[in-house]
DNA sequence: GCCAACGTTGGC
DNA sequence: GCCAACGTTGGC
């Protein structure tokens, strides 16, 4: 079992948007970054557990969970010219872009926002706290998790 | 809206 | 294979 964060902007698909899918389960779709594609297509294993980022907003910061529920196939989007994500040098014989399912587990009650992340000394170290981090998708260790957790338990 | 950080592109 | 230019990300 790993765990992961992955970002995306709630207006273009947040929180809400996964919840409202049928099953509360949908595809993370639009991923155009090779390191993060390689931990998607390769890394991640069904049944991973998942924060779900809000970012690029007012207030950025971990609003559900979610986990994985899909292995890794090519991201269709690539192929479609009308799609924000279309990229030519995919095609359905050579996919250079792949994604899986995820499927919603709890959204929190509130958010933990990135300055309460920051706040928190165990998470000193987190990937996407990192000054220049842009990576959508970053690993979380075990021990993070856990320190997250228990910032919402508390409440 | 600004801007720093970073990934990608493309000329050489 | 280098590296400058460019586009994008994303917090603030």
């Amino acid at each position: 079992m790993q765990y992961w964060l992955m970002k995306s902007e709630p207006e273009t698909f947040g929180i809400d948007h996964l919840k409202a899918a049928p099953n509360s389960t949908y595809c993370w779709d639009g991923v155009r970054n090779y390191q993060a594609r390689n931990y998607m297509r390769d890394t991640m294993q069904v049944g991973d557990q998942v924060f779900f980022y809000h970012s690029n907003c007012k207030t950025p910061g971990i609003v559900g969970i979610a986990k994985i529920v899909s292995h890794s196939y090519p991201d269709h989007t690539a192929f479609d010219p009308e799609s924000k994500y279309y990229d030519p040098k995919s095609s359905p014989d050579k996919p250079r872009w792949f994604m899986r399912d995820l499927k919603l587990i709890k959204k929190l009650p509130n958010i933990i926002s990135i300055s309460a992340l920051r706040a928190n000394p165990s998470l000193k170290n987190m990937m996407v706290l990192r000054p220049g981090n842009r990576l959508s998708i970053t690993p979380v260790t075990a021990q993070e998790w856990r320190a997250i957790l228990a910032m919402f338990s508390k409440k």
